[in-house]
DNA sequence: TGTACATCAGTGAACGCGCGTTCACTGATGTAC
DNA sequence: TGTACATCAGTGAACGCGCGTTCACTGATGTAC
């Protein structure tokens, strides 16, 4: 018997639809984006489609799946430090962060997209993310914050997040000439690191 | 003649067909909510909804119309210091938008997912906001910038508005507590004030 | 003031398009003997 | 190794639902004389 020839293709085929996906995402935006506009993309039948997902958002979720599976990017919280007195530290956060949703753009924005229409959507993002606000809140305790930690910790990410969708979607305002990744992760840097109380020229009693 | 029974009837079964579309809106989220939804919300008949509006699209924009004209909100820039070295002018602006969301949530919410569907709409939101947002660029250069004042400022309107959308959609992390507007304009305030290097207890040189 | 006709907001059933989903069929791969 | 049957990924036409949009009709308001 051969090695599973037929899994294998199957397994293909998969992969080739999800990779036609984010191209459609890409283009028309994941609402907008019909079951037949993804299969057209990968060259298949619409049938085909069923094969491998129940639904869009399923195919989503999958996505989402790849991701974080993959998570070689969860080395976002290794081999540095979290005391975000330290500036160093606070680039650092940024930094990751920046790099991973223009890497995953396209899937951040669907993500996003999804959870405006769909409630379970959202329900899960968030709770996708409560663990890692959590932890940094808990990394911020030590510093003279302006509020309360998880509150902080929020407008933190939100910042963040935000700022890399405007710009990395193309939708910031016209500075006439281009951002470059190394100008926004500064600026992040300083303005939060300053926001969260940890500017570390304050001066002494 | 009676003056124009027939118009203020008209213009009667409109105002109440946009009252029933933001309550729908609210319920249901506008790119879920349906021209049936609407009519059915307002008692009246479907074809009612298309005498008074071309398209969803449409009303909203009437809605967002009517938000600029009452403009009464406007006052943002009038009666307050704009030097954003001064903590109680960033606290005078943050607070006022603060309201002005709370106040238009269900808008503002659907004026962001008609943006994420629809390129136009996207595009003149962004339009319609980059003059506020060359203001507050204006009265930023003064300070001891992190950046760019273009993209400060941007950061700027950038944290208050998804913090404001994130924790008034009650989408926020759990605080174990309610989250009062005081409290959440003055956290924001001294982030902000610090982000854009305010602070006023900076040391000399 | 009264009468005859015109206009127009509002009605709700019907139409039709777009698209998600199904399904009978094909041909290649896998299994049994 | 060969033959006969079973399985299954993939196909694409067809089905059917949801919903936006239209339209003939109604009755009240407006206009002309």
């Amino acid at each position: 018997m051969a090695v599973g020839v037929r899994r294998q293709q199957a397994a293909q085929t998969e992969a080739e639809l999800k990779a036609a996906a984010v191209r459609a995402f890409d283009r028309l935006g994941y609402l907008n984006t019909k079951i037949t506009d993804i299969t057209a993309e990968a060259g298949r039948a619409t049938g085909s489609f069923y094969t491998h997902f129940a639904s869009k958002e399923a195919l989503l979720e999958a996505l989402l799946a790849d991701l974080l599976t993959k998570g070689d990017e969860s080395a976002l919280t290794e081999g540095h430090s979290d005391d975000f007195r330290d500036r160093d530290a606070v680039r650092f956060h940024v930094a990751a962060f920046w790099t991973f949703y223009r890497r995953h753009r396209t899937i951040m924005v669907a993500l996003q997209q999804a959870s405006t229409v769909d409630t379970a959507f959202a329900r899960r993002s968030q709770e996708m993310l409560e663990p890692d606000l959590r932890h940094i809140a808990d990394h911020l305790r030590g510093l003279d914050l302006p509020g309360d930690p998880l509150l902080v910790a929020s407008i933190f990410t939100t910042v963040i997040s935000q700022t890399a969708a405007t710009w990395l979607a193309g939708n910031g305002p016209d500075l006439g000439r281009e951002l470059s990744d190394d100008e926004a992760i500064e600026t992040l840097t300083s303005f939060i690191h300053a926001g969260i109380g940890g500017a570390p020229d304050r001066p002494g009693p």
